[in-house]
DNA sequence: TATGGACCCTGTAGTTGGTACAGGGTCAAG
DNA sequence: CTTGACCCTGTACCAACTACAGGGTCCATA
């Protein structure tokens, strides 16, 4: 009745219809029934299911790991340690990827900073990237 | 006399040989002369080059913006201007990446901190997930 | 001198998370 | 009945490497 194309499953979730074929094939979603004309043929659950998986991906959360939470959702009745371990892990990446970016900022900013103006040839910021500085004698 | 193999190459800057295959191939280095062997044999300026590769990878430059630094510092007597653009541009997307990572840092950190466990069925940390509150009924 | 192991060569395929066609079929409105 | 919007499959492409497979080279040691 309230069946969805596969256009209006993703222009639901904001997701490209060839996003969507893509997460059947790497299943993160089931193929759905298909209509006489062999077109997808999604219920509201499927919407649900993408749904979620948008958000986690939102998160940051890898296609490996919206897997698991996925299967985990589906374990209704097990505890939801391994959730939270999830979770926690990937908020650690998060930490981490902010604070590598956060020293990278830093040093960039630093560069550019420093440099003056001029010619290529005192460049400070090129000098910064330059490891030693005998760089840029030598013929 | 002074002259490196690519394994010397690699191992003085901290990247595979593969890799610097590659960057041969994606038209950062220069093909470097070869041995009667057959095997590339670079001079001391190719191991500079690579370093500022290295570097400016490291500081999160993708390869077309490497390339042009690289093509930037070869012109000794223009202005520096152009890198100053290329490093201040560069920065303001670390900066929004920064952003964009610390606010679903606390997004993440929120639906962590409301899970009192239990099982999946009521697990806060998926319901977090799940864009409706609906999401978990009917069968 | 022979041989073994460390190194090098080319070429191709895989990774992640999609995106972009090409070349068709389907459906609903006018 | 035609037009245009939508759908189908299959394949190739993006970054920036990485990992083979299947061979060749080099050199130290037995």
């Amino acid at each position: 009745m309230n069946a969805l194309t596969i256009g209006k499953l993703a222009a639901a979730t904001g997701t490209k219809v060839e996003t969507v074929r893509y997460y059947e094939r790497a299943g993160l979603i089931d193929p759905p029934a298909r209509t006489d004309g062999n077109y997808r043929s999604y219920r509201p659950e499927d919407l649900e299911r993408l749904r979620f998986i948008c958000r986690t991906r939102d998160l940051g959360f890898s296609l490996d790991e919206v897997r698991a939470l996925l299967d985990l959702a589906a374990q209704r009745d097990r505890d939801c340690g391994t959730v939270d371990k999830l979770a926690t892990h990937h908020l650690e990446e998060i930490d981490r990827k902010i604070a590598d970016l956060t020293a990278l900022r830093r040093e960039l900013a630093g560069a550019i900073a420093s440099c003056a103006g001029g010619t290529m040839a005192d460049c400070r910021i090129l000098e910064a990237f330059a490891p030693t500085r005998s760089a840029s004698q030598a013929s």
